[in-house]
DNA sequence: ATAAACCTGACAGCAACCTGAACAGTCACT
DNA sequence: AGTGACTGTTCAGGTTGCTGTCAGGTTTAT
């Protein structure tokens, strides 16, 4: 998933960001919210975990901000405050989910899986695709009972396709799934890794919309 | 395991880092609430050991907090306040088990144990995984019959596959099962565990998610 | 027919990983 | 104190497999 982490603590940002981006998520890290807003225009993000107090300001009000725009990213609030106003006062601004500060990194990442798995409607984290097997919390894909190894990269992209099965996704948002803010590819490469995927999971499964991008097929 | 130990007793804190620390486990010792808080944002323990009475404050403050953060991680009490109020205090804010100070070191391997055992779904202590058969309680593995003597930095690597068996265990996670805070290695330690041990328990058991870290297959 | 878009095999570079070996420290036993 | 077995850590050299790029072929739209 590509995540954006807003958080003005170094220590405790630094450790989040790489808890997660070594379970394989692009993640941008900022510590202010104009930074974080000025990133949002630009990027599609999954996820976004916020700090509410912030050196210009406080979280809630980008979160209100996001909501009236009607962008359905999921959030989890980070907060030192465990008053349960201020829980309330997320939820009701749009959060998906909060943790209190000191939270545990682990508990971080279940928290995570649990957003992840609400992207693909059954909730269960299994999937079943023609005669695909996926299992995404665990990174375990079998084809027709054979297990098939996937990088991470080749997860990405996969990921990416089965959060809108059926729906076509632009090459460029696969793109930006995989590389984080800055390092730009010039190449075919999602060409080259729905190749991959293509010798991996079998043929059909992957449609190429010309001029568009691709589809999974359920 | 990674165990956090709140206590702020110089003498008797220094005797169970020791003690535990000679089982194989990892331990970071703080003598302060705040402290001990700190650290839980950014480590992952698999047990605490909280004194009750601190300089800073009361322990249970910290339990509840944490259960109140949805943290479920094993806390055992120690405290010298025998009254059976302050036992029931501690088991409702969500304390796993206690001890009444003073207490033997043994009982308080015994305890671990307990709390160990516990963390592997069956409670038996027996595992079986292919050719291997796993006593955890008494450290004896067989492998086709065969016994291999495992050390105890080797035991605490297994150990840390098999309590996520079938999941994707990050080699930072091994890591911090191996080494407390402060104490940093530099080099490939987890690698050389990883090919010891397999080496001694076949190879196919432990497969490697590159990038990431490693996986047991039952 | 033509150009644009796409597919895919090949490849070099590179980071991650594996593993044998060396070495100091510890422990039990003499 | 001496000895030998064992452990934990580090290092170096070899191996593996991922990644991005490209070239040349194939498909599709107009």
């Amino acid at each position: 998933m590509r995540i954006l982490l807003v958080e003005d603590e170094k220590g405790l940002g630094g450790a989040i960001r790489e808890h997660i981006a070594s379970e394989g998520h692009a993640v941008d890290w900022f510590e202010t919210l104009s930074d974080a807003s000025a990133s949002l225009t630009t990027t599609n993000y999954d996820l976004i975990l916020l700090d509410l107090l912030l050196p210009d300001g406080h979280g809630l009000d980008l979160l209100t901000r996001i909501r009236s725009a009607k962008n359905s990213v999921a959030v989890i609030i980070l907060t030192a405050l465990d008053q349960i106003s201020d829980r309330i006062r997320g939820l009701n601004a749009g959060a998906d989910d909060y943790l209190v500060k000191p939270f545990d990194l682990g508990e971080l990442s279940a928290r995570i899986i649990a957003i992840q798995r609400r992207l693909y409607a059954d909730g269960t984290g299994m999937l079943t695709l023609g005669s695909l097997s996926i299992d995404l919390t665990n990174k375990i894909i079998l084809n027709d009972g054979a297990p098939a190894n996937l990088s991470s990269r080749e997860w990405a992209v996969l990921e990416r396709l089965l959060r809108h099965k059926n729906s076509i996704v632009a090459k460029s948002v696969i793109e930006d799934a995989l590389y984080e803010y800055g390092a730009e590819v010039e190449s075919n490469t999602v060409e080259v890794y729905i190749s991959r995927l293509r010798k991996k999971i079998g043929k059909t499964s992957i449609e190429t919309i010309r001029g568009i991008g691709y589809r999974m097929k359920v």
